[in-house]
DNA sequence: AAAACGTGGTT
DNA sequence: TAACCAAGTTT
């Protein structure tokens, strides 16, 4: 780590200083800060908006108000309460963070770096996040909006991606971290100023507290900096989903495998193909054999896929799969689902 | 090192 | 509208 410059001081505490001011009223910022809302928050903020994650917080911290009711918990009535987020894996990782926390740390959650590195789903990112924000250490940062921040204020025209850019950019927040007044207060305004000031596209640079030390509005290459990352590759998949209810109007679900996409989540019987439509004969197949009607199709984005999904219905079979459960709406409401399959099951198309 | 992993907001 | 990207981690 280098030595701070005069520099460095006054951006750290223009920083923390506006943050304090300028805070958004988010459910996991209580005063004090609780640690394990800070491990439930980040583990939903990885890769999601807050505005987004500011509705189901409060909802998750209810159904699982503590470390230990967390700990307690069934996997799936967490991977439930995960519903429509998206990162399965996190809810699984969250839930194992909890039990691991209750064995080996007597249910309080760690305050060192070194500890959080441990649990499952926290990386370097979210061990700095919750011993900085929930203990005020002075551990440093580097997240989308600060690479953002960071990046500008230098002035760097650095692809963000890179070993070395990523090297430089945490050795930068070290520093800027060690040299503030509160950790805490400086971490979360740099995300916070990335979030609603120092934004990807048209910045409301008038409005930065660091605006007179931005080395790239000095030049006004605000608006390139930084370089949009590589996208990942797309792939198609169609999918068909098959509908059907019993006499009692219960209806047929399976869970899907442990690993890969929606892993272990539950959907209507499925079938996925890469290239083209699955065949009419291997659907009939997973609606157990009866006629199928096609009833709509939509389609679905994900990180890395486009699914294209066909629904259809069919009469219930004499015989389900052993795989297979017949399940009541109330049931299902309860269980783990991907978006496509509550908008399949549910008829909830995410708009309400 | 690169790919996998979801879903929705913003411009 | 179609990019672009969001409080990243794991394999």
């Amino acid at each position: 780590m280098s030595k701070p410059t005069k520099r460095d001081q006054a951006i750290a505490a223009s920083i923390a200083g506006w943050f304090i001011e300028n805070d958004r009223d988010f459910p996991w910022r209580t005063t004090p800060r609780n640690p394990y809302y800070a491990l439930v928050s980040e583990a939903m903020l990885l890769q999601t908006q807050a505005a987004r994650i500011a509705e189901r917080f409060p909802v998750f911290i209810d159904r699982f108000p503590t470390v230990d009711s967390l700990a307690h918990a069934d996997e799936q009535d967490v991977l439930a309460q995960w519903s429509g987020l998206g990162y399965y894996r996190r809810a699984k990782n969250l839930h194992r963070a909890a039990q691991r926390v209750v064995d080996e740390h007597d249910g309080v959650v760690p305050s060192d770096v070194e500890s959080l590195l441990q649990l499952p789903g926290i990386g370097r990112y979210t061990a700095g996040s919750i011993a900085s924000i929930a203990f005020d250490k002075p551990e440093p940062i580097v997240d989308g909006n600060v690479v953002r921040v960071l990046l500008r204020i230098e002035g760097a025209d650095l692809p963000p991606t890179e070993t070395a850019t990523k090297k430089m950019l945490w050795e930068r927040a070290e520093t800027l971290v060690k040299s503030a007044d509160s950790p805490a207060a400086f971490n979360e305004g740099m995300m916070e100023l990335g979030a609603t000031i120092c934004t990807p596209r048209s910045p409301s640079c008038q409005e930065c507290p660091v605006r007179t030390r931005c080395k790239a509005k000095k030049q006004g290459r605000q608006g390139e900096i930084p370089m949009p990352k590589p996208k990942p590759k797309q792939r198609i998949v169609h999918a068909a989903s098959v509908v059907i209810r019993d006499k009692q109007g219960r209806m047929l679900i399976e869970k899907r495998d442990d690993s890969g996409m929606w892993a272990g989540l539950w959907q209507a019987p499925t079938v996925e193909s890469d290239d083209k439509a699955p065949s009419k004969t291997m659907i009939k197949v997973i609606a157990g054999g009866k006629q199928i009607k096609r009833l709509n199709t939509f389609e679905h984005q994900t990180s890395h896929r486009t699914f294209h999904f066909t629904v259809y219905a069919a009469a219930p079979p004499s015989r389900r799969k052993a795989h297979q459960r017949w399940a009541t709406d109330a049931q299902i409401r309860s269980l783990a689902l991907a978006r496509p399959q509550m908008r399949i099951l549910l008829g909830d198309d995410g708009s309400g």
